[in-house]
DNA sequence: ATATATGGAGTGAGCGTTCACTCCGTATTG
DNA sequence: CAATACGGAGTGAACGCTCACTCCATATAT
């Protein structure tokens, strides 16, 4: 049936999700995936032309959750600077509260699968929802009512995703403890870096 | 003599580090980091006890480059905000010049063997010399006369790495390009995200 | 009965590493 | 001063292993 063919697929991706984050690429073999999934070496290949599309597709799916998970909470009343501060806080939180997602998606994105995706977006202008959309949506306003400070926006990228990834490793790999206290504190200094 | 066994060393050494910059260590097999360093394969295992040795020694050989290069410009009469506007200004300076060594540092900081060697370096203290010392010093400066906010080490960390690695790898992949203008601005941006 | 879905042994390519061998500069011998 | 023996750096074909992917016998659904 449609359910159990779904079923498969689910099992596949999410075995690939876990043991990509928890080996990189080169420890998950498609034998381990399989395994993992509880299904047969050649029945990944059913649902999946190849390795690579099968890595495409958990990176798609993550960033289609991510998006939503962050966006269900955006309040339209909220200040540019509270909307900023809810962005950082929430999308560290949702890191360091899946560590795999986290992991997996550090992996793609230091990989050519990662680089080749981030290049045809930058080039191509295709607004494909990711959440880094929703950061330049805020780059945008920010820009255009003189709040934020006058740099590109990959800068203001850099200046984001830089710490609050860096500071979701750290503490995924058990090198620091955020807590609250602490995230509002590191998300109120990503702030200072980027308000005019 | 001992100068052509240096020579060999140094070619093998040189390889690595281009090889693994270009393809990542899985499109640098021994094979071909003999070839380009002209030499035979079986002579790799002459200098190195295995490929993880040769990939700690590439790292050991640039993290001390790069500290070298930076402490000799640092002038003492500097105020501490110069002092931190210096180290940033010519770390990211540094890593555009030397893309090669950038993307090996990248791959190597992604990987196993970047983890295991920072978290031997967190938890055992040892301060062997590398880049982040420097840094650790103007943390600690910087808390002691009350300049910076009161963050962990961890977090002043992210927040000035983070986007120092993120703008330069930006820049290197060509999605942005850095002058001495945007530096500058930039390097203001993670002051401010640090100071007081 | 036919069509579709599944599984896993099999395949060949590519990997890190080894080891039997080749030089060739130096030491020893007559 | 030859002639000879030696040692060890240098080499790359070969080895054992793992990988992504294929193929077909079998199972399931219609």
């Amino acid at each position: 049936m449609d359910l159990e063919k779904k079923d498969k697929k689910e099992s596949i991706l999410l075995a690939t999700l876990e043991l990509v984050a928890e080996h990189g690429f080169h420890g998950a073999p498609t034998a381990m995936i399989a395994e993992r999934a509880g299904v047969g070496i050649g029945t990944i290949y059913r649902y999946f032309d190849d390795k690579d599309m099968l890595i495409y597709e958990v990176h798609r799916e993550l960033e289609l959750k991510i998006c939503e998970y962050i966006l269900s909470g955006f309040q339209e009343e909220y200040s540019y600077r509270q909307r900023f501060v809810y962005f950082c806080s929430v999308l560290l939180q949702y890191l360091i509260d899946n560590p795999k997602e986290f992991k997996f998606m550090e992996q793609f994105y230091n990989s050519p699968y990662g680089v080749e995706l981030r290049r045809d977006r930058i080039f191509s202008e295709a607004p494909e929802c990711e959440n880094s959309c929703i950061l330049k949506d805020l780059f945008e306003q920010g820009r255009k009512h003189g709040l934020i400070k006058d740099v590109p926006l990959l800068i203001f990228f850099a200046l984001v995703f830089g710490p609050i990834i860096a500071a979701a490793r750290d503490h995924i790999l058990g090198f620091i403890t955020l807590d609250d206290n602490l995230i509002g504190s590191f998300v109120e200094a990503c702030w200072d870096s980027v308000k005019k």
